[in-house]
DNA sequence: CAGCGAGTGTTCGATTTTGCACAGGGTGCG
DNA sequence: CGCACCCTGTGCAAAATCGAACACTCGCTG
């Protein structure tokens, strides 16, 4: 069945009884309602209407039109309600997406953001594969590294992210901790495998150590964390959760050479709905807990 | 809300995915169907679909579009299928109209057909007000009398109700019955309310019969029969009604002169449907009942 | 890495749709 | 009984819509 917009007319002649009650209901001439009517009826094969002098009444087949048309006009409206008050309410599914080192440190802002809207649920999504905004897969990305350059994408600087070096007082017993630089040489390191050295830390590594005293090396940040906890070695590792830990031991203090910047992304098309500027609104005021030495 | 066709072509682009296929579904050029899609999104203030170089996926409210236009499009293929489907079989409703007096002869043929056609409804309307077909509130009327000339009307012959003059055994045990048309004079008569004397037998007996002998007058057929039941007078009863009735005595046999045309009247727009033609076939089958002397 | 196919987006001319003016007819009221 | 009003119906011009062609982007494959 093609043409809506006749059965949207047929529809509004059935509940006035006249073509020009239709027309001025529809905002078009009556002409054009009478072109409607005949067109539809002429692929039907139906009479919808009996013609008389003092307008059109529906026979069966445009009462059981009536009938449905309604229901449809009925819910169309509810649509276009919803949608319409959709971008103005928090509500409904907002799906976060980051790398997953970052979850210890989101999750408790997300849960706290949900709780301050009840009529939301938040989908957060970790994962190797890089979520895509423009698929609509997300709604809200947070990035690290370089600055995403994606046409579609509305990016803005979130915090930047301070990793210092660090060992468990396990792997000072056995085998101390380096008080000078020199002594670096001589201790064993946890990295990430990144043979393209993307992460700033990494390259200082590969000047400063060398290559055979990496010992422990893995894809997986969660991995390299819980292989510094557990005295494998000394890594770089976020000062924001590894002050929390009184098991480790900053062997190197924070240098800004080794910070990482990390951006909020959402796709152009979002950017501007109260879900998704609720939402970096808060994140923005959480910068204070994660900006700590 | 307004354009149901945007909101179709919404639907298949949410279904199909991408604008080109929607295109192919519809039948008509992708421009078009882009077009749509921008100008339902500029009016409804949100954004339907995320565009990307794949195709298009429906955001959240586009989604709720793709449900709710799901069962729209359903209700209407079944709407269409129903209208298309009506005019071949013998069922709904089916509104038949005559003046009152017929009610006897015609409810027992119109339930014989409703038994032939358990999907059929029947409704028989009488009443005072003539039905007017072209309004659509009947679908076949039985009408008496001259030849209705109605421009959108179809009249085709149905039978020659025949009249007779009769009186019951009762008004015979006190007045006796005429046996010479002068013996008429002496008689008490029940006649139609009607100066204007439509009905041939009216006038006839305004010719035979002095006005002081007319008793009982009615504008109700069916008063009018009761009365000659009850004895109050002579009178013309239909050849058909009358016979059936053995406390009736005939006392002129039918002429021609008080012969009475019945028509069948259907309006054009219905006259072809198999329901109004199943109608007036059975009708037509069932004239040999009422042709009795 | 270059070519290819699929898909989006835009412009311009043609076609369809629409609106306007007017004619015709029925109904009701004074 | 006539008149005024409301409704339907129809040609014709204007406007909005549609379709063809082209440019561009992305992803896949040999």
């Amino acid at each position: 069945m093609n043409s809506w917009d006749e059965i949207r007319t047929a529809y509004h002649v059935a509940r006035m009884g006249t073509v020009s009650g239709a027309a001025d209901a529809l905002g078009v001439h009556h002409a054009t309602v009478i072109r409607h009517i005949d067109a539809l009826e002429q692929r039907l094969g139906a009479k919808l209407f009996q013609r008389h002098a003092r307008g059109y009444t529906a026979t069966e087949a445009g009462e059981d039109l009536l009938r449905v048309a309604q229901t449809t006009d009925d819910q169309f409206s509810q649509l276009t309600n919803r949608i319409k008050g959709r971008g103005a309410e928090v509500a409904g599914e907002l799906v976060v997406t980051s790398v997953e080192s970052m979850g210890p440190q989101l999750v408790p802002v997300l849960a706290e953001f949900q709780a301050q809207h009840p009529q939301l649920s938040i989908r957060y999504l970790t994962g190797s594969r890089l979520l895509r905004l423009e698929y609509g897969e997300a709604h809200v990305a947070i990035r690290a590294g370089n600055p995403p350059d994606q046409p579609d994408n509305v990016v803005q600087p979130f915090f930047r992210m301070k990793f210092a070096m660090y060992a468990a007082k396990s792997y000072g017993r056995r085998h101390g901790f380096p008080e000078r630089k020199e002594d670096l040489r001589k201790h064993r390191f946890v990295a990430f495998d990144e043979t393209g050295a993307r992460a700033p830390f990494s390259r200082w590594l590969r000047d400063h150590v060398p290559a055979e005293n990496v010992v422990f090396v893995s894809g997986d940040s969660r991995v390299l964390e819980n292989a510094v906890y557990a005295g494998a070695g000394i890594g770089f590792l976020p000062v924001y959760g590894a002050v929390q830990r009184d098991d480790l031991v900053r062997v190197i203090d924070p240098d800004d050479s080794w910070t990482v910047p990390v951006w909020l992304v959402t796709h152009v098309d979002l950017h501007r709905s109260a879900k998704v500027q609720a939402l970096l609104s808060h994140l923005k005021a959480q910068i204070k807990r994660w900006d700590v030495e």
